[in-house]
DNA sequence: TAGATTGTTAATCGATTAACAATC
DNA sequence: TAGATTGTTAATCGATTAACAATC
């Protein structure tokens, strides 16, 4: 598995999703072309990234759909079904629980850990447990990633709980850069800057109506 | 105000977040070095940010943390409270309801809109209002910018509905791509998506351990 | 003044796009 | 076959970084 940038994956995750989507409307094959337009890209792109990952289709006849959606399954781990914890149970955390778009896409949210008491309990569908059975969870179950949705004053302390656990992978919603070594990949998530940045464009549009690329 | 792409803007928002941790801190100056090393990059990005703006330090003293704070804030929108509305009241949208990260960054939540009678309830702190309400809402308030969380099949219709009433902005949670004309601007947040490229890199990371880029 | 930091230009780097030969 | 689409290379584009003269 060759390791590449962020956007590359995440263009291979929009891809996917259309592939789903043209699938379910019946189609068999698809070009470049249709799912450059899909996604929001140039044909050359979409080539260009799946000839990364040793992705080739038909000179004349585009790419098979089920072939190519197998092929991106597995590079993005989606042949097994992901694992992952929610750390935090606030208003943030426990929507995240809840949150059912995560099920038909091959993840799994399956407990959430909170230091207080009055926020856990163990019968949920989704079990909200004490914050230190998280380590013996986390190897029991074999989990690897977690979503850090605790307070920023809070975020650091906890984050190094989770690298100590063995959590290897963060989507951090704390508005602070949380130091990391090698060991743990960090994504942040920062809703008051993703506002804020939006209302400098609807702001700025007032005086020069110009777009912003998109993400 | 000049219209800068996104990612210099979300690091002038970054600066600005640092900015008031120094301030805290009890410091008066700051040299782009130091400010360069808090948000993760290097200085010459953060002087070459600061000029796009017409910014300036001191040559050899660096700059004023508060003359640089207000600038910012005023490129950012930051002297005047932001209002904002979220749309859909489900899971998400209930925790960022009560999301009170937004309040202390001169974000203000003013409304809910749902089509769901059983979620409306127009006494709560914020209300949560019936979508044909919007529209009116808007207008009276001067509403430009709203959060969007509703489920993926009705977000492209209610997006539109957005757009008929007058919003300027919107902070889209759905995982599809909104169609929009130029006077609405749409920056999406897709959690699947996030937590999918997270995973390949956990997975990644197994076979070939090396380090994505940071966000 | 000497030394350190800015502001800006030029160089570098990486990602995107265009182009086109290969070929189904 | 003729025509259309891929796969890949080269060109372009934009963003980041390095470097350094200006100067406080």
């Amino acid at each position: 598995m060759i390791m590449k940038n962020r956007k590359v994956i995440s263009r291979l995750s929009k891809y996917k999703n259309a592939l789903n989507r043209f699938k379910a409307l019946g189609f068999a094959k698809i070009f470049s072309e249709y799912l450059a337009d899909f996604v929001g890209c140039t044909s050359s792109q979409v080539r260009k990234d799946f000839s990364m990952f040793g992705i080739t289709g038909n000179k004349r006849g585009g790419y098979n759909i089920d072939q190519l959606l197998e092929k991106l399954n597995i590079i993005l781990g989606k042949n097994v079904v992901q694992k992952v914890v929610i750390v935090g149970a606030g208003n943030l955390g426990r929507a995240l629980l809840n949150y059912k778009g995560f099920e038909n896409d091959g993840i799994r949210i399956v407990a959430c850990f909170d230091i207080d008491p009055a926020k856990q309990n163990a019968n949920m569908r989704i079990p909200v447990l004490p914050l230190e059975e998280l380590p013996s969870f986390v190897r029991i179950n074999g989990i690897e990633t977690a979503v850090l949705a605790v307070p920023d004053l809070v975020a650091q302390e906890v984050f190094d709980k989770l690298v100590k656990a063995g959590i290897k992978g963060v989507l951090n919603f704390a508005p602070i850069r949380l130091r990391t070594d090698a060991s743990c990949f960090v994504s942040n998530i920062n809703l008051e800057m993703e506002l804020e940045s939006l209302i400098y464009f609807v702001n700025a549009s007032e005086h020069a109506p110009l777009a912003p690329g998109d993400n």
